[in-house]
DNA sequence: CATGGGATTGACT
DNA sequence: GTCAATCCCATGC
């Protein structure tokens, strides 16, 4: 039963791999911001080689950090109201990053609420434009690193691994929708999205592993 | 330089 | 279920 050593959140390499891998791994992981934080319970990747990614469309000025090497923040202002915090993964060159949609808030609970001016925990981190205003995250930490600060994402403990991840389309995009390239703790109260009550039933019904749609 | 479209959220019918 | 808020950036005239 050897299991190869998981690669650690706080290094380059953890980022330099297929964005696929590190939308996967990174479930669990905790991410930081000065007195908040929160468990990452929910990503999605995305790869210059579909329509949906920013960088489908080449280098410009806004995709420049997406191009750029991996292990930095990619945060940009979604319908002008919300920042969407990613984490940009692949080679130096390929564009490529996993959006960080939901958290399981752990702390600075204070903070959380102020900001998001919600009681509620399950309404504290619950969606990638609620996460960032929860955490003070704002598009002035585009380009930031993630392994130097100021936001940081610890490793999983092994509580904090998920027991269950599901898989299924993404959302809120219109291009290349069909690709199931969302990840979810399967058990998390804190989705951006209810799981299908179907997929619930079969994920439950499975005894380990990645569950499909 | 004008225009249109979002990787969303919260309020409302 | 529908819909507006509001800004950045890419595209086209």
């Amino acid at each position: 039963m050897s299991e190869r050593a998981a690669l650690d959140p706080r290094t380059t390499a953890f980022y330099d791999r297929s964005v696929h891998d590190v939308a996967l791994d990174l479930l669990g992981c905790v991410v930081r911001h000065g007195l908040t934080a929160g468990r990452i319970v929910e990503t999605e990747s995305y790869h210059e080689n579909e329509a949906a990614c920013h960088a489908h469309i080449g280098l410009t000025e806004r995709t420049r950090p997406l191009l750029g090497p991996p292990g930095v923040a990619y945060v940009y202002r979604s319908y002008g109201i919300h920042a969407l915090l990613n984490a940009v993964a692949e080679h130096d060159g390929i564009g490529a990053a996993v959006l960080i949609r939901a958290l399981e808030p752990l702390a600075g609970l204070p903070e959380m609420r102020s900001r998001r001016g919600l009681d509620r925990l399950e309404d504290l981190c619950s969606g990638p434009g609620k996460l960032t205003q929860a955490l003070g995250i704002d598009v002035d930490l585009n380009r930031s690193s993630l392994t130097c600060g100021p936001i940081e994402i610890d490793p999983r403990t092994t509580a904090g691994t998920p027991r269950q991840i599901v898989t299924g389309p993404r959302i809120g995009i219109t291009k290349a929708a069909e690709l199931p390239w969302r990840f979810c703790d399967a058990d998390s109260a804190h989705v951006s999205r209810p799981l299908p009550p179907a997929m619930r039933r079969r994920a439950q019904a499975r005894p380990a592993g990645v569950a499909s749609r």
